[in-house]
DNA sequence: CCGTCTTTTTACCATTTGGTCAACTTAACG
DNA sequence: CGTTAAGTTGACCAAATGGTAAAAAGACGG
């Protein structure tokens, strides 16, 4: 036990590198005294490698050794800045967490349905090609159970996804939209745009290695356009 | 170097316990000498406790600690009938692979375009649902940059990939189903149905725990039929 | 009941891994 | 420049892990 508590001890796992009060002024009482700027450049680079690592083995299969060698730093260096591999671990998922559920956000209840529901694909693809380590790591994590994500699925996304579910199935029973399940839908639109990303090994050689991104943008827009647009009057026949 | 080499060494990955040819007449030279009762029972024990590990925790993640126990076996016991850890695995994928790609083999290209293919995604949806093991331990291994299943993959999936494809894009051209990407559709299907096994944990959360099988597979059912269904003429209005 | 072959277990081992510690080096700043 | 705090490192540990050796315990035909 005891736990060396000696450190340069940044605790709290949410915050990583986001702005901090950059004033020193008024002195936030029991605030950590800002990081430092080796602090931030460090910390930077250890949660980049980390997140290399992670993404590739799962947090069981990484080790402290290649976070450290592909950080750049020693192992006790590394531990200098987090208190272990799961603070890593977890402060990753904070970030991830963030970054994930702005393009859900960002979908509008009071803008065009059909649109809406397009962009959000749209924005969800790009997300997952330009940050595929952060969706196999995410991947992963559920895969195993959710062990050290769990409270942020409850406590962040559910909400977030239960109000998103909310305004489609009112799109839907409005007649904006096809009747559809929301919820399904959304687990539909995750599973497409994600799978760029987590399934990348497996597309790589069935795709012979070309290029995927535009092709896979076309479909996708396609399906869910037809999915998603009402039918016409069901009047003749 | 070495290698103990004296086990009761039935080597061959491919074959785990698939039908043994029992009639021990003709003597099969250097096949090997036909598992006995215990055999078979324990190498079964051994595959299912290890398909639970593995899923769970990816390959590194996995100890064989934990598969014996689980087993019911002793560690030593288990390297009795495995060489190692990495064999186990590997016998693992290689059943996968034979049980993952059944439901694309029976797609008849002779049947009716569109009932092939939302069969299709019926047979895939219940797979992933009656071995969501097996869905994870593919996952797992695909995210993981196809380590060991790079080889199975280059050499049976895609053939059945590239044949399936091309049976598809015929339909597509010839007017039978909408206009697709053949092979981002295959995508889709695959994530959509393998998504309600693989990501498990995290709809569990998202949907309280309630069952979500028959409501996944009318709204993948209603989503593919949209897709597929080719546009009426493009005559009036 | 015996001898033989298969199966199982009881110790081990070498390596890896997450983590600690005390000493050393480098900024920061008056 | 010198002092103090921040940052870094080599040397260690204890536990876990994949794997081995050899003896013990069954299974089984004769």
């Amino acid at each position: 036990m005891a736990a060396g508590c000696e450190r340069g001890d940044m605790r709290d796992p949410a915050n990583s590198q986001g702005p901090v009060p950059a004033h020193s002024a008024p002195a936030d009482a029991d605030a950590p005294p800002a990081p430092s700027r080796i602090q931030r450049r460090n910390r930077a680079r250890i949660l980049d490698a980390a997140l290399d690592v992670f993404s590739r083995h799962g947090y069981r299969g990484a080790t402290l050794d290649q976070i450290a060698e592909s950080a750049g730093l020693s192992k006790p260096n590394i531990l200098y800045y987090f208190a272990g591999k799961e603070e890593i671990h977890v402060t990753l998922l904070h970030q991830l967490m963030d970054r994930w559920l702005e393009p859900l956000r960002r979908l509008d209840p009071n803008g065009a349905p059909l649109d809406e529901l397009l962009s959000y694909v749209r924005r969800k693809l790009e997300m997952s090609q330009a940050y595929p380590r952060e969706s196999r790591l995410f991947a992963n994590e559920i895969l195993q159970g959710a062990p050290r994500i769990a409270p942020l699925l409850e406590g962040e996304l559910k909400p977030l996804f239960d109000s998103t579910a909310a305004v489609i199935d009112g799109w839907s029973r409005a007649g904006a939209i096809a009747p559809v399940d929301a919820r399904h839908l959304i687990f539909s639109i995750w599973a497409t745009t994600q799978h760029y990303a987590d399934f990348d090994a497996q597309i790589g050689v069935l795709m012979n290695g070309a290029p995927v991104s535009d092709a896979a943008g076309a479909h996708l827009a396609d399906l869910y356009r037809k999915a998603l647009t009402p039918a016409p009057e069901p009047a003749a026949r």
